[in-house]
DNA sequence: GGAGTGATGACA
DNA sequence: GTCATCACTCCA
């Protein structure tokens, strides 16, 4: 019996469209290899900042020292630090010198992008690190059957700053198990 | 509804 | 150098 093949998303495919990209990570699987310590979860929510006229992303005013990860190639993590506490992952896509990222905000059993960092572990020293086996972070798609699922669409949390245009946009991608 | 928490970016 | 702000979570 052939051995399933798992794939493990890299540059190519995170240089796409960050709605293309957003679509695909939901159901699969954000693992985290420390020592013998595996964490391994399905990505159920997340959220789309594509650009710079996007007002709720950190990139729309311009190149910074905190968002030059976003400015930079894709499928490296870019991590920060919101509210003192909590880190905040999201995955940088499209091509280098387009900012753009999806914020990674839930996985299974996990709600929150604060709960879902503390119970991987994950920390600013994963900012600005490639996505892969080495560094022990990474996406892995497992080959769910999608069909069981459906994606919902929502406006982003927490952004109202960026005005009514860019707060109502439908950028949070939502997994749900279909019934 | 409001506090905790500290890095970041804007401005001087 | 100062200061307001913040892609959150928890407790009331």
């Amino acid at each position: 019996m052939a051995k399933k093949k798992y794939i493990i998303y890299t540059e190519d495919f995170f240089a796409q469209s960050s709605f293309f990209v957003a679509e695909h990570i939901l159901g699969a699987y954000l693992v985290r290899r420390n020592g013998d310590h595996v964490i391994e979860r399905m990505i159920t929510e997340v959220e789309i900042y594509d650009g710079l006229d996007d007002r709720a992303s950190h990139a729309s005013r311009g190149i910074t020292l905190r968002n030059k990860i976003m400015f930079g190639d894709p499928g490296y993590w870019y991590v920060y630090l919101i509210y003192g506490m909590y880190s905040m992952l999201n995955i940088v896509t499209r091509e280098a010198g387009y900012p753009a990222a999806l914020l990674i905000r839930g996985v299974e059993g996990a709600s929150g992008p604060g709960k879902l960092t503390q119970l991987y572990n994950i920390t600013r020293d994963f900012n600005g690190i490639r996505a892969d086996l080495k560094c022990g972070l990474w996406i892995e798609e497992k080959g769910i059957k999608r069909t069981r699922y459906a994606i919902e669409r929502g406006p982003r949390i927490g952004i109202d700053y960026a005005g009514e245009m860019w707060a109502q946009k439908p950028y949070r991608l939502c997994l749900r198990k279909r019934v």
